[in-house]
DNA sequence: ATATTCGCTGGGAGCGCTCTCAGGAACGGC
DNA sequence: GCCGTTCCTGAGAGCGCTCCCAGCGAATAT
């Protein structure tokens, strides 16, 4: 398995195989019009030399690189603080190596970065990118969309039909999660609720009265309290709240959950039984929580592989329409809403 | 700056700029040999149409393609639970973009990933490779050792004097904090070392002996608790040495110190008056704890910087000896080691 | 004055692939 | 038996760049 001597090239393996540099090149690509015992053989000795095309070459001739870019315009600190971006590069890897394609990664600090912006659209170094931008208006997102590089946003920007996304179905899941609230009784439901400057956090507060309006419940101002998904800001928040007497906390992700959960209960607050708590994203210390938290599950994995089958859907044809697609959520129900014998209910 | 109507090439920027291709390329590359004046205005068309080379044109002519590989071959669910990862890619990425190198991701979850390993060690598709491997005995340092292609590994190798790495010096790290506890008095020293399967850990305890020797103190095998860097673990590992009476415990990281402190705390034993705790990584947290950690600061920057430094020397001239550089570490002393007045001590 | 060097520039070859086109072999229908 | 069709294969061009060599004019040496 060592190094024999040089590059292997197509020209080499063809020789070996005893069929021409063309014959090769359509076994590799997969191209039909290839007898079988022919295929078998090139591959076989494609195989045996360990033979990987170049790369170079197959970009230049063919136009496209193979590659697909990551790239993610948000704040890094905030960033890797939260398990969900390390997740999300995985699955996202996982997704475009089932394709066969390359992933290179863009950090973009500084949101007026030019020169990263520009080799992004304009360089010829990746077909197409999966884009996690902190603010939908982003420039990158600005430029990618006057550029014709074919691009897939993670979130849903906010009302451009243009745009190709991908993005968890947040109002429904908050519709469904206070909807569950409201069915076990709950009639002061309070919300500590992204910000507004985040369509997630939109989208979820959206939801969260889609729920009281179809069950024609009147949702309360005074229990709704923005914050910016930290667990400082949902401790603040639940000293807010409590003196209007909340009987039940929609929180806009777990780690705010759990933060409430633990002030409520160093308040002496009883959850669930004085207050029921929910969360969204099902962070693995959901489950270990005391009491178990009933949260969200969103699943990374089909996120990240319908971004990667969208991106590839446009570089493929780029006259297709703009891609949007929604993932579906799971509400995970455990002992924190008060309702733990419904367990398992999707 | 819209897309000028199909790709830019060189040729054309060459036409506009009223030079031959040869030129503008000189340009490009920072060839000595063009004269000021060409060069300026070549820069201003370049400039001006916002031109970005094709890399595969590129790669192909020049045999490197301007891209490295960060191989990851550690268990991932151990990965992004710890923030490190996530900062050190972000340093690799910056240290990538200053030497003007686009980064491409390769995890192997499975360690026996051979088409994997194949393009990274055999294709063309990046120059070299900075890896990040769990067990130094992993598939993929061996196929890279085999192959031709350049590779920097993050940790030290067990023993191999042919290798490149960078790593920080964990052996006089812990030496130093070990020695700092011994020179304030303590003298029964316990440790919640790393498992003896990571360098790391072996290092770290090879200081903490160091220590022990150069003091002329005996250090104390019942004190030697092995552990796999977790929160439980040092739980357990608190547990089983409070017995034997230490008066200072040093963890082999952050997230250990601090849940043992917690332990500590919660059997009512004073900290730092009863047992001094020291850490090791200096994570955000540990600075907030209560008391404040002592802990080893550790360069992740520094460590990125030099391993793409180590990186690029070694693709730019391959003839070069293995590339080993040790970062130094920082004493962080706060008040959990119950020496708060020499705080700043370096 | 001529010979030699030097600074700068242009032209040609070719990197290893893909893609189009052309053509030979095998096959069926008449 | 010939022609049209299908199936498979090979040859050629060319993607956009780098690198080497050659060549030009100007500066320096003889």
């Amino acid at each position: 398995m060592e190094d024999a001597g040089g590059a292997m090239t197509l020209e080499r393996i063809a020789a070996m195989a005893g069929v021409s540099r063309s014959t090769v090149s359509r076994v590799l690509n997969d191209d039909p019009h290839v007898k079988d015992a022919t295929r078998l053989s090139v591959l076989e000795v494609v195989e045996r030399e360990g033979y990987v095309p170049n790369r170079a070459a197959r970009g230049l001739a063919s136009g496209r690189t193979g590659m697909m870019g990551i790239v993610v315009s948000v704040d890094l600190a905030h960033l890797f603080s939260d398990p969900f971006f390390g997740v999300l590069l995985k699955e996202l890897y996982t997704a475009s190596r089932n394709m066969e394609l390359v992933v290179s990664v863009w950090l973009l600090e500084d949101a007026g970065d030019r020169k990263t912006i520009n080799q992004i659209t304009r360089g010829s170094t990746i077909d197409g990118a999966i884009v996690a931008a902190g603010r939908t208006d982003d420039p990158i997102v600005e430029a990618l969309g006057a550029s014709s590089k074919p691009f897939v946003l993670l979130g849903r920007p906010p009302a451009d039909p243009r745009l190709s996304y991908v993005d968890i179905d947040n109002r429904r899941a908050a519709d469904n999660v206070t909807s569950h609230l409201l069915r076990l009784g709950r009639r002061r439901i309070a919300t500590l609720a992204g910000p507004t400057t985040s369509i997630a956090g939109i989208d979820r507060l959206a939801g969260f009265y889609d729920a009281h309006v179809r069950a024609g419940v009147e949702p309360l101002s005074d229990l709704v309290f923005e914050t910016d998904y930290t667990a400082k800001d949902a401790i603040e928040g639940v000293r807010k709240l409590m003196p209007h007497q909340p009987d039940a906390i929609v929180a806009a992700n777990d780690v705010m959950a759990l933060a409430a959960m633990g002030e409520l209960q160093a308040m002496g607050v009883t959850v669930p039984d004085d207050v029921a708590v929910v969360g969204f994203d099902d962070l693995g210390a959901a489950a270990r929580a005391n009491p178990p938290l009933t949260t969200v599950r969103q699943s990374i994995r089909m996120l990240a592989t319908e971004a990667v089958r969208a991106l590839t859907n446009l570089v493929t044809d780029p006259s297709i329409p703009p891609q949007q697609i929604i993932i579906p959520t799971e509400l995970i129900v455990r002992a924190s809403c008060g309702a733990h014998s419904l367990e398992g209910e999707k």
